[in-house]
DNA sequence: AAATTAACTTGCTTTTAACAAGTGAAACTC
DNA sequence: GAGTTTCACTTGTTAAAAGCAAGTTAATTT
């Protein structure tokens, strides 16, 4: 993701975001997690966005390693890891909000549908409990 | 930045989002813009981040490109320019604050002034106003 | 026991970033 | 007004990362 090793990352509250989870393919996972209820490697890549297998590897374990995602064995499947976000990255859900928040706005075909939009706008608040509530805890 | 001609990056709000800033040094850049007063070319060389010419260069043409940020040659000095944030990218400011929020929380060695951390808390609207008012008009 | 599923790893190619040096236009200096 | 400096890049080269295709391993289903 970034060089962790020569540079110092913590400081400024920015650029430790950037080390953290600072990248395109990070921010689309985070995404699956809040919002799309996607847990498994496969659902990852079966996203669409078009992620290759090395890579997404890479972008989990950096996230594992920064500790905002966690990866149990399914307990219904044991060939298979179940991906779930920690408190440290549910915590990232209200800059997640902003941030569509602010695509909504400049993306003239954005999927967002327009119930979320509204409530998002109208009691944020409210929107993010259920959302936290339907996460697989 | 990311590849603007294969892909469809709008729709989903995230990938539209990572399309129009999404990296690391776009983000910093925008930290400059908001929060440090920068505006010069040489200001973001200056930073002390790292960031190579020719991918600042390729930043500020990409951010300009996405209309977050314009670009007006000085008039006190014609041969630099000043670099400033568009409406659009004023907009970013309250995710750019959910980042800092959360970042205060994990970084152990933050330098984001506690004085900062508790009115994002404690009064965000009134905060956000302040930094608005002093971003150049 | 053989085939399949799921989660990777490995090797190779292509793209991007990092680094170092150079260019060109404006402006200040003598 | 000629020469130097400042500023904002561009260009070329090297190093790192991403993209792509195929292979491996462990668990599970048949």
């Amino acid at each position: 993701m970034v060089d962790k090793k020569t540079k110092v990352w913590s400081g400024c509250p920015v650029r430790f975001g950037m080390s953290q989870f600072g990248d395109k393919w990070s921010f689309l996972i985070l995404r699956d997690l809040m919002f799309k209820g996607r847990k498994y490697y496969y659902e990852f890549m079966e996203a669409g966005e078009g992620i290759s297998t090395n890579v997404l590897a890479s972008r989990l374990l950096d996230l594992e390693n920064n500790e905002i995602i966690s990866k149990t064995k399914d307990p219904l499947k044991g060939s298979r890891f179940i991906y779930s976000l920690t408190p440290k990255g549910t915590e990232l859900l209200p800059m997640m909000l902003a941030m569509m928040d602010w695509a909504e706005k400049y993306d003239e075909v954005t999927e967002v549908p327009q119930a979320f939009i509204t409530k998002l706008r109208s009691e944020p608040e409210k929107l993010q409990q259920e959302i936290l509530e339907n996460l697989p805890s």
